[in-house]
DNA sequence: AGCAAACGGACAGGACTTGTCCGCTTGGGT
DNA sequence: ACCCAAGCGGACAAGTCCTGTCCGTTTGCT
């Protein structure tokens, strides 16, 4: 995906070297890789909003190494974040190249739900909370995810009453991580949650659903009483 | 479920009177009562990381008398919660006293699910955000499922391969609020993402869900490449 | 009408945040 | 081995947002 020999950590989109092109001395290079590398982890413990000090304190850097080797906080959340999506979108590129619809849309489900679920930046960042920083990619990914979809429910694999608008609520459902649900995070729970969701979507007899089609909905506010 | 006659706003917990027990002047009175109404829409739409000065916002009152009215952010955030826990636990209850093992367990998940969809902070609250101030509420709403949903596989109508420690990563899941995902919130989307849950639950033949039980896995950390 | 109770909102003080600056350290060419 | 510029760490500036207090003004009730 990413040519080696790029910049400093191989990450395209960031600009980590001097105006010269290179970093000269070896502990520079090295503190960049550290710096992206401990980005990478803090976005996908902490989330996007995840802080400057922190990246470098994880890195094991001063503050002061973190804003010499990248340009700011914004642009390295950017390019970590624009690395993982374009990840995701050739994955999803080669899934729609299986010859067998059911296979690929699983496998791409369940590459996106593996991917939400191990970092929670990530499953923030495809809930739209980047704004339109990302917004190229997210429509990217939403076009590839209905063609998937669509795709299934023409061979006959996935029940044809889902329409494709409901499938990515319910694969960000099967990715909720352990850590939002107050129990320790047991590392493949996401498989079994996966699992049961593909079960319910499977082609078989099943009711109609209820309600209407997801996103045309009016802002009208409802309250139910729980009693 | 909360006695006329309360205090000021029917909150059990949170003590709005001064010393004497009465809150002398009307002014006084209506303006707890519009602070309590705005606190449980704000946790609602922001979280249960709202501030006291939003909530004084939204009750159109000043600071001043958020402070006056209410102990402490705290003991109000806590009140809320606390009445929306007890109304869920008796709705479980009650769940649980239906002759229909599938009707009594499909309407305690349906109650659950409304309950995280409607409210951003219940569901934060819900997945133990709140820290131990809920506990003991949450281990009893945990107990409650565990029964609904063993009587259920008993009564031949949950799969019997679902351990219940899944059903909560299911409803949470099912709940996932359209907010989170970028898109706009289409009211009745948790319905359609419930249903197919459901179905994806009920009794009929499936294959062995994969991976170990949740909650007992040690503390492991997985990478994967999603290439 | 009088006055205590209640009001609004400026303010204090603290916990964060991003990003800068400068005195000290060190890599690496000579 | 030496030298020095490049690189380093972390104190610091300046800002935002937080909870909670205080006081001059308004208002409900007797």
């Amino acid at each position: 995906m990413n040519q080696p020999g790029d910049t400093a950590a191989d990450l395209p989109g960031l600009l980590l070297a001097d105006a010269s092109g290179r970093l000269p001395r070896a502990d520079a290079r090295r503190n960049a890789e550290r710096l992206v590398s401990a980005a990478r982890v803090a976005v996908a413990e902490v989330g996007v909003g995840v802080s400057a000090h922190e990246i470098a304190r994880r890195a094991g850097v001063g503050v002061g190494t973190f804003y010499r080797r990248v340009p700011s906080l914004e642009a390295l959340l950017r390019a970590v974040l624009d690395e993982v999506l374009d990840d995701l979108l050739a994955a999803a590129d080669r899934s729609l190249e299986d010859p067998d619809a059911w296979a690929g849309f699983a496998a791409f489900a369940t590459a996106y739900v593996a991917l939400r679920t191990e970092s929670c930046g990530i499953a923030e960042a495809l809930g739209g909370a980047c704004g339109d920083a990302l917004a190229d990619r997210l429509s990217g990914l939403g076009d590839r995810l209905r063609r998937l979809v669509e795709r299934a429910q023409e061979a006959g694999v996935v029940r044809p009453d889902v329409p494709w608008q409901d499938v990515p609520f319910l694969l960000a459902a099967a990715s909720t991580n352990a850590r939002t649900l107050g129990l320790r995070p047991s590392d493949r729970q996401w498989e079994r949650n996966l699992r049961i969701t593909l079960d319910g979507l499977r082609a078989r007899q099943a009711g109609p659903l209820p309600g209407p089609l997801p996103g045309k909905a009016p802002e009208a506010e409802s309250r139910a009483t729980t009693g």
